[in-house]
DNA sequence: TATGAATGAGGATTCATTCAT
DNA sequence: TATGAATGAATCCTCATTCAT
């Protein structure tokens, strides 16, 4: 007895609701999400028992997906330095070619419609971020910020300059590198 | 000619607005905004003809007012650094002592519902902070980027600055020199 | 002490409801025809203190226009077919010259807003085409219809005329003539 | 398939929206109509996208309905006479009996709810009168009218005699009997 | 499990009427 | 009397969720 509900189902739901939620916000209805993945209306609800479940989920999955692509081929032996900026392009490319999921993802993270735990549980994972920026510190790389502010420095500062990115493309890897530049100094020493 | 139309009113059903939003989102009903002001349902619509118009107003407002304590007792002759670190506290102090208002903000960016034209005229006024840097490049105490990409990046670090501040209040007067000091070494030389 | 509430300014609502409700139907808001009548929302119920009322007045109004401008220059002491002639003219071309006060006077008609005595304070008045009518059948020249009957079919056939007419503005004499063509055989001998 | 749209629960809509709007005018709030029809009020939207789609489908239905009873058991082989005859028996029964409907039918003629496409599409189908109509002139036995204009005048007379019929019941048949002959010789030679 | 019709609470907006000015 | 803001009931329609098929 195989796994009845089919996972490809649950995916294309999931990936309907990022395009939908992109351009219409958290209101659109789930009959679109529905009616996008090519499911029936109530078949949602199979899957996702409920609009909020739903919501949880596909926040849970973008999160997990943002660390993923940031860590693949994730330099392990690398200098600090190198390893910092590797983390540091893979999060800016991610954001820079999946627009809509990065749009999906800003819309719940405001949203009042994710629970504590999952909040929690999203945020986890950053770990390998605060894990270098306390090696920085013991290597006198780094000036001393508490490891999970300078995470989040690194995540805005990527968020930023995506966002200059996306208006100009032209000067993408200028912007970049700048953005680096900038994290280098404000975290660097 | 009438009752004629009370600022106060408008200023009652805005205030409500941001303490509804805050709290419930952007699908927050129109009934429950215009009852927290302590008007009829109607009234909201002499003063709002819509609710996307009130959002549009609401973001202008609110935008206008983090301009304005920015800008307050700016220091107009003091030494650059200190010009910088007196906007960066008061952006700061702003978001720490308006969390809702900034939540509120922070919904109104992500949604879909500012008018592209209202989105303009919200991000217009930055401009003394984009002139400051314009200024430190040219006395060589800042490293060159564009002046907007600066902009920005005062902004998102003072946004994660008052994030960190809100969870751990008691580390706040840290937390703002630390950010500040990032924020000096990222776009400072 | 005169007049205070201006007739002037009753008969430009009574004018304005017209113009209204010609094209939006009865569902058009008081405010629209105050605003066309150039008198401010609340004025309108001065003049006439509910909206019923004043679509009973406008529906009074609009009925003793049609009377009088069938009777003007009534020709009493011609034959009787000239005078069934006559009036059926001028009740032709009013309808074909104000097709808003007859468009309206049409959904009046139909409405469950005209008050049982409006209605009947609206038919009277036909009776000169009653009186007409015994004429006829006392000189043997119209066939026995019940005289309220006869005045039914003219007015029937008029108002289908008057469509044809404005559809196809240029048969509008054959149409006159035929339409009479065809009261004159139908209640005729 | 789930559950099919049920055509009973359209017709019940349909006919709900009959009597409803037959008393209470087009302004008729949707949910009485649901109400009267025994489904949901939301119900009555996946049956009619819009209140203005189900008025145009109501005029449609009652257009049909009305072609329909005119035409049943047309003695085809009959005289003229007896087939006009045949077709304004059938009218009037028709109005005298759905009051209602016919109520109904008026207020949709007059409002501004029908696309000008439903008001065409209603208008067809009375060919088989102006074909009689054809006929008749081509035989001498009527005067020459346009065939939409005779149409048109029968439809007038008819519901000028239905009228009266309703305010005086009893004499029912003088009527429609005096009805037909104006009609006759109206049309006729 | 998949479907999509059925449900009814909820929401933005309208509008006749009232009332402060 | 004239004005137009204030009121809140009423209306059309939406939508998450349920349930018969």
């Amino acid at each position: 007895m195989a796994r009845p509900k089919s996972e490809e189902k649950r995916d294309a739901i999931l990936a309907a609701a990022v395009q939908i939620i992109a351009d219409q916000g958290l209101g659109a209805p789930t009959a679109r999400i529905a009616g996008l993945a090519g499911v029936a209306e109530g078949t949602l609800f199979t899957y996702f028992a409920t609009k909020d479940l739903l919501l949880n989920q596909l926040y849970l999955g973008l999160k997990a997906e943002l660390r993923q692509a940031m860590m693949a081929t994730y330099p392990a032996d690398a200098p600090l330095r190198d390893r910092l900026r590797h983390i540091w392009d893979r999060y800016v490319d991610w954001g820079v070619h999946n627009p809509a999921k990065r749009r999906t993802l800003a819309q719940l993270i405001v949203s009042d419609r994710l629970a504590t735990e999952t909040r929690a549980l999203g945020s986890e994972g950053f770990a390998r971020i605060e894990d270098m920026v306390r090696e920085g510190v013991a290597q006198d790389l780094m000036r001393e910020h508490p490891p999970d502010f300078a995470a989040a420095i690194l995540a805005s500062l990527a968020e930023t300059t995506i966002d200059f990115i996306l208006r100009r493309p032209d000067s993408a890897e200028n912007y970049r590198a700048a953005g680096f530049d900038a994290l280098w100094h404000a975290i660097g020493r």
